[in-house]
RNA sequence: GUGGCCUUAGCUCAAUCGGUAGAGCAUCGGAUUGUGGCUCCGAAGGUUACGGGUUCAAGCCCCGUAGGCCACCCCA
């Protein structure tokens, strides 16, 4: 055998065993996009790095080391230009609102997308270097009703897809307006304590002291004892703030206000949020975040527009699934044909005929006796097998249940009608 | 980027003191020519992750590399 070949690391294979799970997070993400009128984008896997590193910040992680670049093809500066693989999806929607102008379309512009992140980091549990996102983002609105109703459209999500006990997080880091005196506040908070802080956190203090909050390695009573943004808010934020709340409690979605929740990526303005299940401490909890952007579009060289989003990963919803048993049910409406020798001709008419009607069906082509067929039939998970003999001159199958071993000889054009009658259920 | 554990058949695992690789499951075939699931018989499947070292002899001991798992940072 000649050397084989691994997936790259940090990547898997999606096998047909999964297929179930991921087909029902899937629908469920197409589904809610349409009830919640979403239309559907697609951007690039990969953009220009600085895109990123204007967009998330020079700061956040996903651009100081988890950027997953593409190394240019020689020949045009296009070609050579620094491309990197994208960490996240906002900034590539972002970049295409503005480039295609879509400011001028009738608003606030409803977007959605499902697809394959990257970032460069250490693989771990529920961590991958590609792993799948469903986005939803809102350019245009800068009220707080949207907020909430983005907000509770994740935790729609969740439960659909069977998930119990995901609770919202959420906090509001302010404006351009109330930012800056915060940002100071945490600056001499923090100064008073300097040699108490990681040498990481105080490059952070430097750079974006909000993020100072996000060191885990700090004491507890370090960060509990520094500066809540919620007590720096303009009176706008405040206001914006407590009308989410509000919003939220009337639509019932179970939030828990943390002020140590700032993101990991720059662009957040007030609201910001992250779905993590409840009582799953440590660990990757996170199952999906996002928050409000207000400054992003004029950042990158649009003209200021207000945007909010949330990217959930799909991978770790799969993984939760698994965890709390999701069901899923299992359609065994599967037909296989099977027949005598080498009539192929005669399987794969009556295949296309129970196709034409409809059903899913799995000939056999091989010329193995009759016992072998149906033993294979039910081992790929089969619920009913077709069995062309001799009767099908006068237009007659045998229809076997798979299951109860039940079988009768019917017309071939009332097979259909039979299989989706559904009582092949295991 | 940092640390710990691990890597033998498709999967889960054995292999005594270093003595030349085994089982269960799964797969495929058979058990008197047209009816599966149970049972029985049989076959196939390995450069013991890769590379080097020590030794008469290495799956086992030593070094390196890759990969996996777990945790930290951070996040989805």
């Amino acid at each position: 055998m000649a050397k084989t070949i691994s997936a790259p690391r940090g990547t898997r294979d999606l096998l047909p065993e999964e297929a179930a799970a991921w087909n029902r997070v899937e629908a469920v993400a197409r589904d809610l996009s349409r009830r919640y009128a979403f239309e559907r984008i697609e951007t690039p896997l990969f953009e220009r790095v600085e895109l990123f590193a204007r967009g998330l910040g020079e700061s956040s992680a996903a651009v100081e080391k988890e950027m997953f670049r593409v190394s240019g093809a020689t020949g045009s500066d296009e070609e050579r230009a620094e491309w990197a693989l994208r960490p996240e999806p906002t900034a590539g929607i972002v970049r295409a609102f503005i480039e295609h102008g879509m400011h001028v379309r009738p608003g606030p512009l409803r977007l959605s997308l499902i697809g394959p992140m990257f970032r460069y980091d250490r693989p771990q549990a529920g961590r991958f270097r590609q792993f799948s996102q469903w986005d939803v983002e809102v350019v245009g609105d800068p009220g707080p009703a949207v907020d909430a109703e983005v907000i509770e459209l994740a935790h729609r999500f969740y439960t659909e897809v069977g998930l119990t006990d995901v609770v919202v997080h959420l906090n509001s880091i302010g404006d351009a307006v109330c930012r800056p005196a915060y940002r100071q506040a945490l600056v001499d908070y923090f100064s008073v304590h300097i040699e108490r802080l990681t040498d990481d956190s105080r490059r952070r203090l430097q750079v974006n002291p909000l993020r100072v909050l996000d060191d885990k390695m700090l004491a507890a009573d370090l960060t509990e004892g520094a500066p809540k943004s919620a007590d720096h808010l303009c009176d706008e934020c405040r206001a914006h703030f407590r009308q989410v709340l509000d919003l939220l409690d009337t639509l019932g979605v179970r939030h828990i206000v943390d002020h140590r929740l700032v993101r990991g990526l720059d662009y957040y303005t007030r609201t910001a949020f992250e779905f993590v299940i409840a009582g799953r401490e440590g660990q990757q909890q996170a199952l999906g975040g996002g928050g409000r952007y207000d400054g992003l579009v004029e950042l990158l060289g649009g003209r200021a527009t207000p945007g909010i989003g949330f990217g959930i990963g799909l991978d770790r919803v799969v993984i939760a699934m698994q965890e709390q048993g999701v069901s899923l049910p299992q359609a065994s409406d599967l037909v296989a044909v099977v027949g005598f020798a080498d009539d192929h001709a005669d399987r794969l008419r009556v295949a296309g005929q129970l196709r034409d009607a409809g059903i899913a069906v799995r000939p056999d082509g091989s010329s193995r006796k009759l016992g072998k067929q149906l033993e294979a039939a039910a081992k790929v998970g089969a619920g009913w097998a077709v069995i062309v003999g001799e009767e099908l001159r006068t237009g007659l199958v045998g229809l076997k249940n798979l299951h109860s071993g039940e079988q009768d000889s019917v017309a071939v054009e009332d097979v259909a009608a039979r299989v989706s009658e559904g009582s092949a259920l295991p």
